[in-house]
DNA sequence: GTGGTAAAATGGTAATACCAATTTAGCTAG
DNA sequence: CTAGCTAAATTGGTATTACCATTTTACCAC
């Protein structure tokens, strides 16, 4: 039981949330441009500057982009799962430990819901990844490579909450990656693809697990799950 | 390398970076109450339109708060790791499915990770809660109770990312909670305590996975799990 | 046709004025 | 002196207007 609104919703946030809901429709797509400022303000029948606080509280939830003589246009980035503000948070605070914890818990768990879940179309594109590892050289291709095989094991799982998610942390750890050396590197995505192939779960989860100590030696909390 | 801050930022932006900056440093706290406009935007050396495009686009993200002839106040709400844009996506998309299977992936590790690292003064006030439920009667209270309890799992974890990431989590699914019973409701409870005390990881992840069985059973995301 | 240049379109910013809600101060009644 | 009301001051909300900056478009010269 809501009180009609509260209090009558201000001018801005009643534009925001007006065009917040075209896009959700999806009667405004991604690459749409919005009508020019001064007809648009028109149209919705409020005055330029409530226009562009609407637009630019848009703008910074990733939704559109504001090029300069240039036009708004709709970039509906759903990449952006977390608030950018609180990203900024823990890259500041030096949660870097909380962040490899998160992962861990999720990516352990994604190997073993592959295991079990997994078709051989699936399978097999992520063998072909693993196939890819051997042949990879230089830094950048191995970081991409790798990227693809643990955005491949989300993908599997079919839950785009999850994957959203995934990929947000991602961006927050891009550089994180690829400290092992490269043979360690694809031996140990290999046991994760053959755990993966036989079904077996455990084996799957405890792959996984094993593939972190070895990537993130210095984080104390595998002690205590070790056990696990 | 980057090519000095690319072309010069706009004026609304640098404000608004300003002021994340200021929150970031801890030099604006939660409640603190920002300056007037009127003097702010003197003082930023913008114009008052300018400086309420940034106000507007801190609010969206959940940073501050505009009351009407009031003032503007700092909310810092780290709770809002989501951006809200994207939440609304995962209700509007009928997509609980995925929520509750990332909560099963997520709760089901807390459980574990719980059972190895709780310290005595973590179980007491596991086990306090526990108690809790045996006397609680009315739903609301029920409702508070079993987030308590969940929320004390991530918390003994003290990670957190993961503990903000949860909460968040459960704003969305908070009309979901509390449809069994509540004899088995204290039950299940118990057993994940019990299991927790013991330190026993495995016993404490499958005493989880049950309960979201219990809870929610017509998902069919189980059957593939179960076995784990 | 190509290239450059000027005009038009479009977003960025500021100044001003006025409205609306809240807060504060002061006054009045008891 | 206190309580409560009222009016003024404070402060955010919105619109209008004007002008600048960048991009896009159109047109003209070659």
């Amino acid at each position: 039981m809501y009180k009609t609104i509260a209090k009558s919703e201000k001018s801005h946030k009643k534009v925001m949330h007006q065009i917040q809901g075209l896009i959700l429709e999806g009667k405004l797509k991604k690459g749409d441009k919005l009508p020019p400022e001064r007809q648009l303000a028109e149209l919705l029948d409020v005055g330029r500057p409530t226009l562009k606080q609407a637009l630019s509280a848009l703008e910074a939830l990733g939704l559109i982009e504001s090029r300069h003589g240039g036009g708004n246009y709709v970039t509906s980035d759903l990449s952006n799962i977390f608030n950018p503000f609180t990203l900024q948070y823990y890259l500041a605070e030096g949660k870097e430990t909380d962040i490899v914890e998160f992962r861990y818990l999720l990516e352990v768990q994604l190997a073993r819901l592959a295991a079990a879940k997994a078709t051989e179309s699936d399978i097999s594109r992520l063998a072909a990844i693993v196939e890819n590892m051997k042949s990879v050289e230089s830094l950048e291709e191995r970081l991409q490579v790798n990227l693809a095989f643990h955005r491949e094991l989300a993908h599997i799982n079919g839950n785009v909450l999850i994957l959203t998610i995934y990929d947000s942390i991602l961006q927050l750890v891009i550089e994180q990656t690829s400290l092992t050396d490269g043979e360690h590197f694809h031996r140990s995505h290999e046991r994760i693809l053959r755990a993966i192939q036989s079904g077996n779960s455990s084996l799957a989860g405890q792959s996984m697990s094993d593939h972190f100590v070895a990537k993130f030696p210095n984080y104390q909390f595998y002690d205590q799950i070790h056990q696990i």
